[in-house]
DNA sequence: GGCCGTCGGCTTTTT
DNA sequence: GCCGACGGCC
């Protein structure tokens, strides 16, 4: 019946590797698994391979719920396990591969679930999605409605307030211990706060509109109805997280609500790469897993590393080390030493950009396609110097990380028009695309909101609203359109289309630039294409933005070569054959930003380990012995000197071969000095003037 | 009531 | 180098 067919494609795991995949397989009470898998060690291979044997093994893949990090996680997981059952089910394995269907983010799976279950939990199904931003915006209304934006001392920023509503809520933390602990100089606002926040879930559920946090919240909220949990976590078989490090309480509450005896529960993760600590993220979830369940959870750990040579591990490895604390072992390999990792010093950011470019390209002459390549910084706009550079050298790239293309206001303008026509509740939405109109300002916009809130048929009372007092004949254009949108007539995708179409006037009036805009509009219009309908289109792509922007409007052909930019949080899980850090120095790693705690030093840490640790073959870290900076309100923008990254101090130079570059900037440092100035360049400068 | 110019303060990473 | 608060003007 259930004979386990030849189990071959298990040939090429290591005996680690190999455990994990069978453990439990077969039994429905089998022990929960951690498994502690370090940088390079198969990881996701070995996940795949335990999906795709599960399946083989004749477990309904409708019933594994898989949870990854981010959906481009997901889409790789369930292509290497079709790969991989193919070798046992031939081409059977594409429908099973298929019907992998509970694959995602915590924040996808949750939404979906929601949507399913509404009914039964008082939610209307038809929910809006606010992202970062829109959650901000309504946060900021709210903080505006409790007087709270003009008082005595300035009262934190919507940013701020939405990061400690937040907290509390992935952190399950009161919120004195939340201000206490990360948010020390708004411990006076606590109790503002707490009525703001208040004030911010009442707006919400009276806009039927779900911010992110609260498709977990309402996630762990249903769970702890006993029926509808039985209902919830009987539909699975087996629950996996991939990357559990960057989890935080309530994700972990959900999880263990989920499957409370453990069993069919896989979690998978590694402590030393936990750097999302700022989401909440606790590495005391993998540490806790374990006791959680009794019989505990049975842990198996990878720590062979298949990835960098022997000298790359090696730094990785020395900088690690250093941590203050640390759970897991270090990590091996039997690779070839290979080069030491270089550890490049260059006079400033126009010089590193050279530099970079420049070695891009002669490893491309030597071999290496430029998407074997990749850059990592820190922070996204790091990253600007270096565009520039590769801009003007043709250099074509692609940067992850950073500010979204969803983020540009013409798209959100359109976005917002959609969502308004979704639900016609949604006031941050109302609130932005009212306010487009000429004429129309917080007072109109306003106005109109609330007539539309009182009825029962808000799009009814939108077409009986009186117009606004200055909106002349935008008004009409702009009902008109609404009611084309909700009338479903043009269909979808259309319906995009006939967005842009209304918008377009607004956009050539109020943007210099319309015409790189409008690109985007199509662009927007043709990512929608590939979208069921309008809800799939806005839930989807709140929740997994395409996070991908480039010099070139669009995203590049699939079949055309290009560097990798990236931020280190976004390379995550990734690799490269030659990797380049940039800025390793004090104030870039770690992070410049006030006084930073000792685990917010401990992360950054981390942080340096996961960039290294991402390079195969090759890795160099660039330290610019100057650079600038913008901001600090005393000084002002300023060239400062740097500091080589305290990650690396003297004692781990061994493991890198250190160099200068340009190599004449050698021969400058300690130039002759000479016979006067060859030419006078301050006179030439006046000269240009008279 | 809306719009526009000015000034002061802040500045990471992301589902 | 951007956002938000505020004051003056239509």
């Amino acid at each position: 019946m259930n004979a386990i067919a030849p189990i071959s494609y298990l040939d090429t795991l290591n005996p680690a590797q190999r455990r994990a995949v069978i453990h439990g397989v077969g039994s429905l009470f089998a022990s929960p698994l951690l498994v502690i898998a370090g940088a390079g060690s198969g990881k996701t291979n070995t996940l795949a391979h335990r999906v795709a044997h599960l399946m083989v093994s004749g477990v309904d893949p409708r019933r594994i719920l898989l949870m990854t990090f981010s959906r481009r996680a997901a889409a790789e997981m369930a292509k290497r396990v079709e790969r991989i059952a193919r070798k046992v089910l031939g081409d059977g394995a594409g429908v099973l591969a298929d019907a992998l269907t509970w694959a995602g983010t915590f924040h996808g799976i949750g939404a979906r679930l929601l949507r399913d279950y509404a009914d039964q939990i008082g939610l209307d199904p038809a929910f809006t999605i606010h992202d970062r931003e829109d959650a901000a915006d309504q946060m900021n209304l709210v903080r505006h409605e409790l007087g709270f934006s003009k008082t005595e001392t300035r009262f934190p920023t919507k940013g701020t307030c939405l990061s400690i509503y937040s907290r509390c809520v992935n952190a399950e933390m009161p919120i004195e211990d939340v201000l206490g602990r990360s948010f020390p100089w708004c411990v006076a606002w606590a109790a503002e706060l707490r009525d703001l926040f208040a004030a911010y879930v009442e707006a919400k559920q009276s806009q039927n509109v779900l911010d992110y946090d609260d498709l977990l919240l309402y996630w762990a909220q249903v769970m702890a109805d006993p029926d509808l949990a039985a209902d919830i976590g009987g539909r699975f078989d087996h629950v996996m997280v991939d990357e559990y490090q960057d989890t935080n309480r309530l994700q972990s509450s959900i999880l263990l609500a989920m499957k409370p005896g453990g069993h069919g529960l896989t979690v998978v993760g590694d402590d030393a790469q936990s750097i999302y600590s700022f989401r909440a993220a606790t590495v005391r979830n993998i540490l806790d897993f374990p006791a959680a369940f009794s019989p505990p959870a049975e842990i198996i750990t990878l720590d062979q590393n298949y990835r960098s040579t022997s000298a790359i591990l090696a730094a990785a490895n020395g900088v690690i080390d250093l941590a203050a604390e640390r759970f897991t072992k270090n990590l091996w390999t039997d690779r070839a030493a290979g080069a030491a990792p270089q550890l490049v010093n260059v006079r400033d950011e126009a010089d590193q950009a050279r530099f970079i470019a420049e070695r891009v390209l002669e490893n491309r002459e030597a071999g290496s396609t430029l998407k074997q390549q990749a850059v990592l910084f820190r922070a996204s706009h790091h990253s600007g110097p270096l565009e520039i550079e590769l801009t003007r050298r043709n250099i074509p790239f692609v940067k992850f990380g950073g500010l979204k293309f969803l983020d540009a206001a013409h798209i959100k303008d359109v976005l917002a028009l959609l969502r308004f026509v979704e639900n016609p509740r949604d006031r941050v939405a109302g609130f932005r695309i009212l306010q487009l109109l000429p004429g129309v300002g917080p007072t109109s916009a306003q106005r109109v909101l609330d007539h539309m809130a009182q009825a029962c048929d808000p799009i009814a009372a939108l077409h009986d609203a009186p117009a606004p007092p200055r909106a002349g004949e935008d008004w009409a254009s702009f009902q008109i359109a609404v009611a084309a949108l909700r009338s479903g007539g043009c269909g979808w995708p259309a319906e995009i289309e006939r967005a842009r179409l209304w918008y377009e006037p607004h956009l050539e009036r109020i943007h210099e630039d319309a015409s790189t805009r409008q690109a985007d509009l199509v662009q927007l219009e043709q990512i929608a294409g590939g979208y069921a309908s309008r809800e799939r289109f806005l839930t989807e792509l709140t929740l997994d933005p395409p996070d991908a922007t480039s010099d070139q409007a669009g995203v590049p052909l699939l079949d055309e070569d290009y560097l990798i930019l990236s931020t280190i949080h976004s390379a995550k899980g990734q690799e490269w054959k030659s990797v380049f850090v940039m800025n390793v120095v004090d104030g870039c790693i770690p992070i410049d930003l006030g006084a930073g705690t000792s685990e917010e030093i401990e992360e950054e840490r981390r942080l340096l380990y996961v960039a290294m640790t991402r390079a195969k073959d090759d890795l160099h870290l660039v330290v610019p012995q100057r650079f600038f900076t913008h901001g600090q309100s005393s000084t002002g923008d300023r060239h400062v000197y740097a500091n080589r990254t305290r990650f690396i101090p003297n004692g781990l130079l061994g493991h890198f071969e250190r160099c200068v570059w340009p190599r004449i900037a050698a021969q400058d440092a300690g130039r002759a000095p000479s016979n006067g100035p060859r030419i006078d360049v301050r006179a030439q400068m006046r000269g240009m003037w008279r």
